[in-house]
DNA sequence: AGCGTGACGAGTA
DNA sequence: ATACTCGCCACGC
């Protein structure tokens, strides 16, 4: 208990569940909006993008991904610089020294204008002390 | 009540 | 890989 920032009091709208649920998200990860939802066993990804767009500044909502890895073009532009600092592995990218650039004449394919997380190495399972902290939201939804 | 609108997802062509 | 459909579901008019 106590290594995770105070939950505010219950009870929880959904949407306010579904951002706390987003900020256990570390950096160089993600989730698909449906796996968010699915965390809380309650709502569905189109409530859980609705909640990422209304979420506070603070809020990792660059994490927070559609099922394919990508987000709409005028959010991947500002989410293109969080990947790079935070190392999350986009597709296309070499994931050890085997760089195969498909692309030839054309450079690294990397963090383009408009970026794709690899889900399938990038996606968050939540560990132990994460579950807790689920259990306790779901527990407190209204 | 109906109807349009989304930071969605899966299936199909 | 792209485009389009359909299902989904809370919100607001």
């Amino acid at each position: 208990m106590g290594t995770f920032p105070d939950l505010p009091p219950g009870p929880y709208e959904l949407s306010e569940a579904l951002v706390l649920a987003a900020q256990l998200v570390p950096p160089g990860h993600a989730v698909s909006y449906g796996d968010l939802a699915g965390m809380l066993d309650a709502g569905g990804p189109r409530q859980a993008g609705r909640a990422m767009s209304r979420a506070p500044d603070g809020t990792g909502w660059w994490r927070i991904v559609r099922a394919d890895g990508s987000l709409p073009a005028s959010l991947s532009a500002r989410a293109a610089p969080h990947y790079a600092a935070e190392g999350t592995p986009l597709t296309g990218q070499a994931a050890g020294s085997l760089a195969a650039t498909p692309t030839g004449t054309l450079g690294p394919p990397d963090a383009g204008p408009h970026p794709r997380v690899d889900l399938a190495r990038a996606r968050w399972a939540p560990d132990e002390a994460a579950r807790a902290v689920l259990a306790e939201l779901k527990a407190r939804l209204g």
